[in-house]
RNA sequence: GCCGAUGUAGCUCAGCUGGUAGAGCAACUGAUUCGUAAUCAGUAGGUCACCGGUUCAAGUCCGGUCAUCGGCUCCA
């Protein structure tokens, strides 16, 4: 046989026999320590399985365990391994349909009559760790498309077969593990005995093809790593997620509640939550007038014929809920803002002069979600957008877009949020406005992101039908990603509501309408701020700055001035004066996550000034209450931006 | 809405195969006045989510409803 020449892409290269596998190659080519790390290879950057037979002169790349992409066929594999181990278990009432590698770990999706329990859990998990130790070997074919078929459907595998069906090529790969044969594009680990480390999770149901037509499925969510150290790390992130759990905390700090007698997806607020969402409020309405907007107030109802013209009742009809009816007049509960601000400018005649027109609310609006869907303050039925529409001339749509990337990013910043991932949403299948519209206003969200200097992502077709959209999505303290910010371009409304301003020719003109949330809903950014922070809040949005605490009842009189003081000085400050120990005081104000606890003892008494322990444990020097406030107010200046 | 699990005092949770509810913390009362993450003792608190059924007897079994949790779907 002929020879070929291997390289290793920046590294050796030689000659081999024609035909030799892709890891016995590497194993000429690459130290020991990247072998035993190699899951897989890249033959001319086409990722294969180990025991690919090389044909021509190629480029190796080895695919290692430290990689993601190594984690994804470790865990694509470790799906395998729990499919075999189910048909062992369970034997032919178990038809497979998909099981692929997601972030964090992998699943199985199932169709079997009986439930699968926790308790199977166990039992899966035992034969699973039964196929590692047998170290099985992943054996790739390939099969001709109708030959598959058949296969498949001789074994009653419906869901391969319906996959097959849809496959373009003429030959597919399938991959045998023991005696389960899938059909899988690969590569894979070289046997079953990588998987060193894994855990099932959850069974949780999915529709075949998330698709609510199709039957449901039983799928079993997993996770696997390369090594046992790092799935107890990761098991510990979990539990430190759940820690973190908004609805959790938010019921320990006392934010807010949610009861079924008033109804689910209806938020309360309780003092320190809405203390908190009002600090939110106050900053976001500064914040907006300073950058040149006015602020609005509408109604939560209108009449049912408003959004007949706004086309929301041919649009998002199923969001809304049913009319009620006042003196034989139909009313709605609002879903959206825009009908009441284009009421608003409607209100009198506009000039090209006027523009931009900048309005803002903070409008709660209603919308039906499905009794599944709802979750926390992240999904609810009752919220508050912080709402704007924007109201300009063509020529202006530029500078409008920038200035509102730019509050927006400005504002998530201070909130503590500065990773985010942009994307731009274009038109979609059904849409209204001429062609010529939407390709002004993309370009011009697109120039308006260039500008910023901001990556995004293109989103093909998943723009709203009446305009192309940016969305931002933001990335929180433990790398999850939260929809908040959108900018959407919309032709539709002002055309529908017939919106005119005079122009400088004296023509009327139909102005250009953009809306934009920045936190989207304040329920789930105080949500997300929640489990972001882990429920200890900046000093400046802490519902309780300070608390003080005494040491005895001699300081009595001593703490209830102070607290005056401190009060009059704008902190927000609470007392905790009980006959109780000071650890028994610190622990309390600690699981509160309150920033400062300031301890008052005869010391302090005789001084006039208090001991300041931070969060954190640390101890600051005592200062007077003055000197303390002064402190107070300088941080918080600082965090949001300079001294206000 | 769909699949699965769950629903016992404010919170966290016991309560085996049916015999008529229990702990810790919190609350309240009293004692203690104690300097950096839980002082001690006592008291009170539950139509066991709701509705119906089986049974001499149901928190425990069955059915329905509601809600919550994990997903699917949807999205701020």
């Amino acid at each position: 046989m002929a020879d070929i020449s291997i390289r290793i892409q920046d590294g050796e290269s030689g000659a081999f026999k024609q035909g030799i596998t892709a890891g016995e190659a590497l194993r000429e080519l690459v130290s020991a320590k990247v072998r035993k790390q190699t899951v897989a290879v890249r033959v001319n950057g086409v990722a294969v399985d180990l025991s690919t037979p090389l044909k021509t002169d190629c480029v190796l790349e080895p695919v290692t365990a430290d990689t993601e992409e190594g984690m994804d066929i470790l865990r694509h594999s470790a799906a395998h391994v729990m499919a075999l181990a189910v048909r062992r278990i369970f034997g032919d009432h178990v038809k497979v349909a998909i099981g692929p590698a997601i972030e964090d770990g992998f699943y199985y999706d199932f169709d079997r009559e009986e439930p699968f329990t926790p308790d199977d859990f166990d039992r899966i998990e035992q034969t699973m760790a039964a196929i590692v130790e047998a170290r099985i070997p992943f054996e790739r074919r390939e099969m001709r498309i109708g030959e598959a078929i058949e296969f498949f459907d001789r074994q009653g595998e419906t869901y391969k077969v319906e996959l097959l069906r849809d496959i373009e090529t003429d030959t597919v790969s399938l991959y045998g593990l023991g005696e389960f044969v899938d059909l899988c594009r690969g590569p894979h680990l070289p046997d079953s005995s990588w998987l060193k480390a894994f855990k099932l999770l959850r069974v949780a149901g999915s529709y075949w093809r998330g698709d609510e037509k199709n039957p449901m499925l039983q799928r079993l969510y997993g996770t696997a790593f390369f090594d046992k150290k790092e799935l107890r790390q990761h098991l510990h992130r979990l539990e430190e997620a759940r820690k973190r759990d908004h609805r959790k905390l938010g019921r320990e700090l006392a934010l807010f509640t949610i009861q079924d007698h008033i109804g689910p997806g209806l938020i309360l607020w309780q003092p320190r939550g809405a203390l908190l969402r009002r600090l939110i409020e106050d900053y976001w309405k500064d914040e907006h007038y300073r950058h040149g907007y006015e602020l609005l107030y509408t109604p939560h109802i209108a009449r049912q014929d408003l959004w007949k013209t706004s086309g929301h009742l041919d649009f998002y009809a199923e969001n809304m809920y049913s009319a009620m009816e006042i003196d034989e007049v139909k009313y709605q509960l609002k879903p959206m803002n825009c009908p009441f601000h284009i009421g608003v400018y409607k209100s009198h005649r506009h000039s090209y002069r006027e523009f931009p027109i900048r309005w803002c609310e903070l409008g709660t609006v209603y919308r039906y979600e499905r009794t599944g869907a709802l979750h926390g303050l992240m999904r609810v039925r009752g919220f508050t957008q912080d709402d704007a529409h924007i109201f300009c001339r063509p020529d202006q749509l530029d500078d409008e877009i920038y200035n509102i990337l730019d509050l927006n990013l400005h504002i998530l910043k201070t909130f503590g949020f500065d990773q985010y991932d942009v994307y731009l949403s274009t038109r979609p299948e059904k849409y209204v406005g001429s062609e010529d519209r939407w390709v002004m206003a993309t370009e011009a969200l697109k120039r308006a992101l260039e500008k910023k200097g901001l990556e995004y992502r293109l989103d093909p077709g998943e723009g709203v039908f009446y305009g192309p959209k940016i969305d931002i999505k933001i990335k929180d303290q433990l790398g999850r990603s939260w929809q908040c910010s959108t900018i959407q371009v919309d032709f539709n409304l002002p055309e529908r509501f017939e919106m005119t301003y005079t122009g400088e020719d004296g023509r009327e003109h139909q102005p250009i309408m953009i809306h934009r949330a920045l936190m989207g809903s304040l329920e789930r950014f105080v949500g997300v701020m929640i489990e972001h922070y882990a429920g200890a809040f900046p000093l400046w949005l802490a519902p309780e700055q300070a608390r003080i605490l005494n040491i005895t009842d001699d300081q009595l009189h001593y703490c209830e001035a102070v607290y005056a003081k401190l009060r009059k000085l704008g902190i927000r400050v609470e007392k905790d004066l009980r006959n109780e120990k000071l650890n028994y005081k610190i622990r309390e104000a600690q699981l509160m996550k309150i920033p400062y606890m300031l301890i008052v003892g005869e010391r302090e008494k005789e001084e006039g000034t208090i001991t300041v322990r931070k969060r954190n444990g640390e101890n600051l020097p005592a200062m007077t209450p003055q000197d303390f406030a002064e402190r107070v107010h300088g941080e918080c200046d600082e965090m949001m931006g300079g001294k206000r």
